[in-house]
RNA sequence: GGGGGCGUAGCUCAAUUGGUUAGAGUCCCAGACUGUCGAUCUGGUUGUUGCGGGUUCGAGUCCCGUCGCUCCCGCCA
């Protein structure tokens, strides 16, 4: 017989009945009756019930075992009769009487309860990351993951993509976000860098001619974390192809999208193709390049209809270059004046001057605004929004920039608090038609809006004659339910047109071979034009499993301050392996005492 | 770097306008119990109320500072 085991946890059935088997697994759970033990043994694959009769010469040790404890039990499968049967078990119809049983591995008293999913306090619960994933709910979250990264992969090979590494090892990229730095020790005073995507990797492999790539690929990025932003390192499914065009990169992750989300979810998928939303579009109607099409909430720009009206905050704003929004809201006229009130100071918290409104009811227009527009304005007001009775406008002003963040928010407030956000469905969109460059307030200089790589909408002929700001890339995202899961691009493939654009953005000729030669210089020796895209594995999971918190569905994460509570990192090193790397620390006054008391401690 | 929220037993939480010795469930320990399946019953241990200071006759409660966690802004080509 096998040392641990013969069958699994899940396993048995009544097909098993007279058989001796050898089960191993964790103490879920222990029913002492003082002459009758149960306990429930856990595995991976299940739960079965072990029976300890009071006759067994390890009945009292086994009286001892507390929960999490690993055992080993040798025993017959027994039908059990028919009042003990219990049905919400798929073993519920058997158990397992103890012949031996060997303690494998005693449990101390746990620092929280795996039996109960109720979460502890998250601190404890990434220090015992081990004992949190034993726990079914994080236990079915991590396998989800790799059900998930299979199918991507699968879907991906059935479309003729293939699969690369890249290194870890690389260079720091001057653009984007802070490098995780590697000191090297045969190259005193040089860095390598982690990517931050394998960004110019994946170009290379199209330059060097294998058509389709694809990775599922760490990337790492030293900025801080969100509840959706894991900090440190994250998985992409990064993909690249030649000679395709914009619709042709959106064929391909629509269907391996639509086809996990299908696989995996039973809730209702946007078929495909998936709407494509301009930028500017997005922004006026929604007010944030990440709509959340679940909220039937569209905003309007009326800058025009306030131009010229009496009510002089928003008209002297139009003047001054600002814009009006509407948000129109259906069937609200009857919320108690305590709910605009909240709304007006949720408005002025997000740095909104204020919120103005008007209500359709019982056939006239009233609100704190009515009196100061006319008949006509109101009309056309109505008209934009379809305005009926029960219906109410809100209206923001400012300069567009405060407007759709404001209005953004508000848009998704509302839909929360009203309870209008679609449930059980995914809706997909794509946003097109990113600006190339934007306008930097703070230095007031053109640069690049998102990445420089991307191929400039009209090509040279568009960077040459257009107004740099009005000039599109082909560059894009993919959203779900308000989630960015996504930035892609045609890449800029020709080292004319990437000079012009760099130019533009303020970097002489020379700036670009220094910072991207490597690139460029694949680019003078026959580049395709190519494209492609890198949706976020761990967005994608937590959509999947409904978490709002990324780390649930991490097995190993990291705190909001990048910490690994459970490895101890970062930590210090010794001296010897500082000197080898010929680093000298420079470290900013510590705050007091008790914090350098305890990373000594921790050393 | 900035703002909000939280911090009471190992865990989940309670404690009246500031008022006696800070409670309950769970875990743990001991005892009882032959059919439980969140076993049950009896008893017991567990506290620098995150830390420091202040106001007060009196602070878990109010004030200030600080630390930790978390959410958000900045940041994330």
């Amino acid at each position: 017989m096998h040392p641990y085991r013969t069958h699994t946890c899940g396993e048995l059935r009544m097909d098993h009945v007279g058989q001796t088997v050898r089960v191993s697994g964790w103490v879920f759970r222990k029913r002492d009756h003082g002459s009758l033990l149960f306990f429930d043994l856990r595995d991976h694959y299940g739960l079965t019930q072990v029976v300890v009769q009071p006759d067994r010469s390890f009945f009292e040790e086994c009286q001892r075992i507390r929960s999490e404890s690993v055992i080993i039990v040798t025993g017959r499968v027994v039908a059990r009769s028919e009042e003990t049967i219990n049905e919400t078990l798929p073993t519920g119809r058997i158990e397992v009487v103890a012949e031996t049983l060997t303690i494998e591995s005693m449990a101390d008293p746990l620092p929280f309860q795996v039996n109960i999913d109720d979460d502890g306090p998250e601190e404890t619960r990434l220090k015992y990351r081990f004992l949190d994933l034993r726990r079914e709910h994080l236990h079915k979250n991590i396998m989800l993951r790799s059900q998930v990264i299979a199918s991507l992969r699968r879907r991906m090979m059935a479309q003729g993509f293939t699969e690369f590494q890249t290194p870890i090892l690389t260079s720091s990229s001057p653009e984007g976000a802070r490098d995780y730095l590697v000191p090297s020790r045969v190259h005193p005073g040089r860095f390598y860098a982690l990517p931050q995507a394998p960004q110019q990797f994946k170009q290379l492999l199209m330059v060097s001619g294998f058509d389709r790539y694809f990775q599922i690929a760490p990337c790492f990025r030293d900025e801080d974390a969100r509840a959706d932003r894991s900090p440190g390192e994250f998985y992409q499914l990064d993909m690249e192809m030649s000679f395709v065009t914009q619709d042709d990169v959106f064929a391909v992750v629509e269907d391996v999208i639509h086809g996990v989300f299908t696989e995996f979810s039973n809730w209702t998928i946007d078929s495909t193709p998936f709407v494509r939303i301009p930028y500017a579009t997005a922004m006026v109607k929604y007010g944030t390049d990440k709509p959340d099409l679940r909220i039937p909430i569209e905003m309007q720009d009326v800058s025009d209809l306030f131009r010229a009206s009496k009510f002089n905050a928003f008209r002297g704003m139009v003047e001054k270059g600002g814009v009006v929004r509407a948000i129109p809201v259906k069937g609200i006229a009857d919320k108690p004046r305590s709910f605009f009130d909240k709304l007006v100071e949720y408005a002025q918290s997000l740095g909104s001057k204020g919120l103005a409104y008007l209500v359709w009811e019982g056939g006239a227009i009233k609100g704190p605004i009515a009196k100061f527009l006319s008949e006509e304005e109101l009309k056309a007001l109505a008209a934009r929004g379809g305005m009926t009775d029960g219906d109410v406008m809100f209206f923001v002003s400012d300069m567009v920039h405060t407007v759709n963040k404001i209005c953004g928010d508000l848009r998704t407030k509302l839909g929360r608090d009203l309870d209008r956000i679609a449930k059980g469905v995914y809706r997909f969109c794509w946003i097109v038609d990113f600006p190339m460059f934007e306008f930097d307030e703070e230095t007031r200089t053109v640069g690049f809006s998102h990445n420089p790589f991307s191929m400039p909408q009209g090509g040279m002929k568009a960077l040459c004659e257009k107004d740099p700001l009005e000039i599109l890339a082909y560059q894009y995202d993919i959203v779900c339910n308000g989630v960015e899961l996504s930035s892609g691009a045609i890449r800029n493939h020709s080292p004319e047109i990437m000079y012009k654009a760099f130019e533009i953005a303020g970097y002489p000729a020379s700036e670009v071979d220094k910072r991207f030669g490597g690139m460029i210089n694949a680019f003078k020796l026959g580049a395709p034009p190519h494209g492609g895209i890198a949706p976020g594995v761990d967005r994608m999971v937590m959509l999947l499993s409904g978490e709002s918190n990324i780390r649930e569905v991490i097995a190993f994460p990291m705190n909001q301050k990048a910490q690994d509570l459970m490895m101890n990192a970062p930590n210090t090193v010794t001296e010897k392996q500082l000197r080898e790397l010929h680093i000298k620390l420079n470290l900013p006054k510590e705050k007091n005492s008790e914090v350098r008391s305890q990373e000594s401690a921790t050393i």
